[in-house]
DNA sequence: CTGAAACCTTTCAAATTGTAACAAGACCGA
DNA sequence: TCGGTCTTGTTACAATTTGAAAGGTTTCAG
């Protein structure tokens, strides 16, 4: 979830402005936050800086091919992708499920089924780690203990890292082998958008990748995508 | 999932024998083990040898009350419930889901689309932390790690691309054997229809060609028709 | 065959990112 | 309180990627 202490959040991309209101209506009302968007193109913007929760794409868009799209954002990004469309063949459904959709809503929909099955979708998998972080993460043969503010290495061997390392570190191992755009980073580390701040967030990065002994060349874990954002590489179990 | 070794368990639980049959088959035959039963009670006393991943469950039955078992199903086991009703009223398929179900599809069914739910239920969730979805895609004996920038080639051999050259390969990829237009290229690369962008296309093609090694009198894979657009020539498949 | 349009590729400059060096605070023990 | 260390943002400059410009090559119509 982009940020536990607000409400999730809901986009909805689809051409026909009643349909959009009639779902932000709907969906603010339930509790949730909207951001709605006719084009594709507004909407992939929008993806660089905030993640949503749930996404509900209607297929037939004029500026896109919608599966396509569908297809990108189930695997980019983490959020679960509702598609809602006036196609109800049922190949279309099948297509649409097998590229990644989580779910496939037909037109004309009923307000409350749409706001029921993102619940669904927002409900909590059956979570394993269930007590309070032991917050311990392993990847790559590191352990990064956040409790002592310490990674370890393979022989055991200890480095401490600080506030602001661990905050970079967190965000990455919380959302491993996914680009996180810089904007993405800002909002979740506080800094404003200003272009100083900006700077801060490399050296961040350039630090961290110190103490996890990153050849600059050739990034086995922090991976920098020009103009897009960062990758961390390797997978992650927290425990 | 029960045991990883073995094809995922699916259960169905319907009264009509003719239901259980065609489904049965049709699981089978899309390689999952399955377990049929017509009354609740011989469902639940099942349950306590066996442990299935997803449950398909009729509400009508006449032995126990649907919704409260599917709600039991959901809290005790692990497994996804997707309930399989006659019963179409929205107000039916709210509560089914509001009561756990992850799932609510209306008789008559198509199996195709059933078969195509499971699926989404036994994917990996994308948010238990461990493996965030890889996604990659092979074609004429390349693999595009999209997860990491990298071009396989088929000794095992790793290539960089960049994010822009990404973003040029996966529009293939996502349409192959299909003539895109330059139109549509620039619609969903983003950049507007100024006569400059144009050429950034063409360059970012260029250095895709030159890292997919293609001849230039005779390119493989990237072919251009003049003045329409370009076809991506080989067959893709995704995992 | 000729010219124009479409396309390819090299070269170059601007934007983005990496990192070293420095300075302002925060923190800590004496 | 004082001095020292540690943390962290800022600045400056190097390295890299990318789009723009420009010139060459291919394709097609007549």
């Amino acid at each position: 979830m982009s940020d536990p202490a607000l409400a999730p959040l809901v986009t909805i991309l689809d051409d026909e402005p009643e349909i959009r209101r009639l779902l932000t209506e709907t969906l603010e009302d339930a509790g949730y936050r909207t951001q709605s968007f006719s084009r594709a193109r507004d909407f992939e913007a929008a993806l660089k800086r905030v993640t949503p929760d749930v996404c509900l794409v209607d297929l037939s868009l004029p500026d896109t091919d919608g599966l396509a799209l569908v297809h990108r954002l189930a695997l980019e990004q983490g959020a679960s992708v509702i598609i809602i469309s006036g196609r109800a063949q049922v190949q279309d459904r099948v297509t649409g499920l097998e590229l990644g959709a989580d779910d496939y809503i037909t037109k004309p929909f009923d307000p409350a089924e749409v706001v029921a099955r993102i619940r669904v979708r927002l409900r909590v998998p059956p979570r394993d780690g269930k007590s309070a972080t032991g917050d311990r993460a392993s990847f790559a043969g590191w352990i990064a203990h956040f409790d002592r503010y310490v990674l370890e290495d393979e022989q055991g061997q200890e480095t401490a890292f600080s506030h602001a390392e661990g905050e970079v570190l967190r965000l990455f191992l919380d959302s491993p082998k996914r680009l996180i755009s810089r904007p993405q980073m800002m909002e979740r580390l506080g800094g404003g958008v200003g272009d100083s701040f900006d700077r801060a967030m490399d050296v961040r990065i350039s630090r961290l990748r110190t103490k996890l002994r990153e050849d600059p060349k050739n990034p086995r874990l922090i991976k920098t995508i020009y103009g897009a954002g960062y990758i961390f590489l390797s997978d992650v179990s927290w425990s």
